[in-house]
DNA sequence: TGACCTATTAAACGATGTTCAATATTATGC
DNA sequence: GCATAATATTGAACATCGTTTAATAGGTCA
């Protein structure tokens, strides 16, 4: 047989196999979002995509590393959202508002997603991922807070910082406000005592702000 | 039979029910304190308890009850602290600074029961509660709040606190300040880099006094 | 064609939460 | 004391779960 039609076979055999995993993974982000972690089994998984369940273990290892795919996916659009924000000049305030904003816009505009991440981080150590998905996790997620950190060291180098604040402690003070805001109106607090998270954060920020200047 | 004996034993019944449900429900906090909710089983509490497992479902309604039970433990945990360093005289920022405080100490000497209410949070909708246990479990939530609303609300009567703010908007700002950075300090963000919660909490609460203040 | 590798299935395994009919235990009325 | 009714307890069963595996089909290669 000639070497460049094995070869073609070959190819084509592996872009098969890139189908079947892209079809499963497709399916299961279909019941992942809409079902959440505990009300998605393997078997719903293989009835959305039409094959048996146990192909599935075939092309992966098991439940845990489709969710940790669609993980995956949805801190890859969160990066997105928060690189483009991240580009825009101005003041350091200014910047600091436009990545809490983008980060609010992931929250707003794909909230399973959210919701994936959110569980994620709690069962981080009861859903039993692969050591090494695990890792691309936990890089992921620290590439959404190094966005914050470039801001922050870059606001300090042009000393628009003024204090003796450590780099670190104000950038997870940022992320911590940004995300407790969110974490309190996910549970629905705020709406009935009439306030909104826009209302929340924009206080949260202005604060913050302020209370970063000397005095 | 006498009236006054009768009432006697059935007394003694009731008291012998109470055993049996309390003797479930102090098997069912060791595994769930231990293992967490997913990793927990009716027939692991069942055999702590030395009991069969369908005994179980005549004193409660499942699994869930059983860690909704353990939940409403953790919030009378939390709330006692909170309520004493609620009793606390200052000004709004010592006040405020001891409710802060008194939830890491929470976090740091019942970090088990901290997870249990973690988990419940992202759960809830997921881990099916009857509504009365939830509803139940929403206003212990409500509680520890409230403690932080009636420190603002004061201070606000007093004066102490400048500007329009709205009440709720201060209230969950702080409580958002606050749970954000125990959210980052549990996801294990902050001893690699240096920081420390005391140190990150600290500079939170000061940058927020500091912010409050007119100007 | 026959051997071989890959893909796929159906059935099975152990464990899960929960239910239920069958019991054992206890209280009540005579 | 004995039969009856109420209560308490068990063990097996059900449906479902994630996962494994032996059997099988399909295509590739000599």
């Amino acid at each position: 047989m000639g070497e460049e039609l094995k070869q073609a076979l070959a190819r084509r055999q592996e872009v098969e196999r890139q189908e079947r995993r892209t079809r499963i993974l497709d399916a299961g982000r279909r019941v992942f979002l809409k079902k959440g972690y505990l009300g998605s089994s393997i078997r719903a998984i293989a009835a959305e995509a039409e094959l048996s369940p146990g192909l599935i273990y075939f092309y992966f290892a098991g439940k845990d590393e489709i969710y940790g795919r669609i993980c995956e996916e949805a801190f890859h659009i969160a990066i997105d959202l928060l690189d483009k924000a991240s580009a825009a000049e101005g003041t350091f305030g200014e910047r600091m508002n436009a990545l809490a904003w983008a980060y609010v816009d992931f929250y707003r505009g794909y909230p399973e997603y959210f919701e994936i991440i959110s569980f994620k981080d709690m069962g981080f150590k009861k859903v039993g991922l692969t050591q090494e998905l695990r890792g691309l996790l936990e890089d992921l997620s620290q590439k959404t807070i190094s966005f914050l950190k470039a801001v922050v060291d870059d606001a300090m180098e042009k000393g628009e910082i003024p204090g003796a604040i450590d780099s670190w402690t104000l950038t997870f003070g940022l992320w911590g406000v940004i995300e407790g805001a969110l974490y309190i109106h996910k549970r629905g607090y705020l709406d009935p005592v009439g306030v909104s998270l826009e209302g929340l954060l924009t206080a949260q920020l202005r604060i913050l702000e302020q209370g970063m200047k000397p005095g």
